[in-house]
DNA sequence: CAAAATAGGTCAGCAATATTAACTTAATAG
DNA sequence: CTATTAAGTTAATATTGCTGACCTATTTTG
């Protein structure tokens, strides 16, 4: 055979081996890895929703109340509409839960200047109050997270999560956008 | 008044402003960045959780089952404490759901060796591959985000989820504990 | 202006997922 | 042998979601 053997010319020793690296960060995202993530999706969401339920629980609330004092108190005259773009459940889910806020004085209802169909949706002074409740009890836990990760793992954490939602979304998380779109 | 002025002496001049950033990395934890990181943790896991549901329609199976197979997937051999551990869900809760998928052939159970009071549960061939099927569904969208964020940026979403886990779950993650303290 | 479209509310019924509580069985542990 | 434990079961209930149909008030459009 004419071939000649690779090792016993000089210039041989010096070709590099196959990068892999070098285009770009490389990133893990092996079946492990992957699973490990899910698993951290499942019990952070887990744990960080767990600790608003006492309080939700002593005023005979439920999650989905909270999301939407939740959502009011982000969007100060949102419509029906719009909350129910955000949450995805529908009218007949959201009424009760909207009647059942507005009845107990959490959430006021003011129609549309222009559009005086619409009903604006805001937090009364007790629902701002309650809001702040729930919030402060998922605040501490959340701010505790922030600080282990530090200024550059919020950024991870933000750019991750981001890119995880839909479009709309990630509209009304940057202010273009409506809730409608979210 | 004997105060003396402080901008006469020249020694004056040098010292330095307040600082606040230095002492270790200073994370943002003001009120609107912690709502925006509710924000992110709501549409994320909705969108995340979201994808796998059209696979589930289509079997007549809900996000409870989804849950299940992840979990018994995830750890074979799981005994039913264990997996109601880790759901945070009641005995009662769980029952319908394993049934189901016993039932429909996607969950083996098999007796303890040592203590034979336990059900051991694995996936079938079946329900490994339903499992597959609806990991694969969440595998783009989360790859897409970690390559998004690149491996840092991982890194702090791994330590911040981590953080805002209770400890059994910290410790389920870390391959150190049981799932019965997850 | 009349008709169509829109925002919202409401009613009835249903399904999935969760709850508490009490009871049973089988097996282990003291 | 007794107590405890793991699991299954049964029954009743609550929450949260769904569909579909229908109604009112208002705006928009032809």
């Amino acid at each position: 055979m004419l071939k000649p053997k690779l090792r016993e010319t000089k210039a041989d020793r010096f070709v590099p081996p196959p990068k892999v690296p070098p285009p770009g960060p490389v990133v893990d995202c092996g079946d492990p890895e992957m699973r490990l993530a899910q698993d951290l999706l499942f019990f952070a969401y887990r744990d960080f929703t767990t600790v608003a339920d006492k309080v939700l629980e002593e005023l005979e609330l439920g999650r989905a109340h909270h999301r939407a004092l939740h959502f009011i108190g982000r969007n100060p005259g949102i419509t029906v509409s719009g909350l129910l773009a955000i949450l995805r459940i529908t009218k007949q889910s959201l009424a009760r839960v909207l009647n059942a806020l507005v009845d107990q004085g959490y959430v006021a209802q003011a129609p549309g200047f222009e559009d005086r169909r619409l009903r604006l949706l805001t937090l009364t002074e007790a629902g701002q109050a309650l809001e702040r409740r729930l919030f402060d009890s998922q605040r501490e836990k959340l701010a505790l997270a922030y600080r282990a990760a530090g200024p550059q793992g919020v950024l991870g954490f933000r750019t991750l999560m981001r890119a995880m939602m839909d479009k709309g979304a990630r509209d009304y998380i940057d202010g273009t956008g409506s809730p409608e779109d979210a």
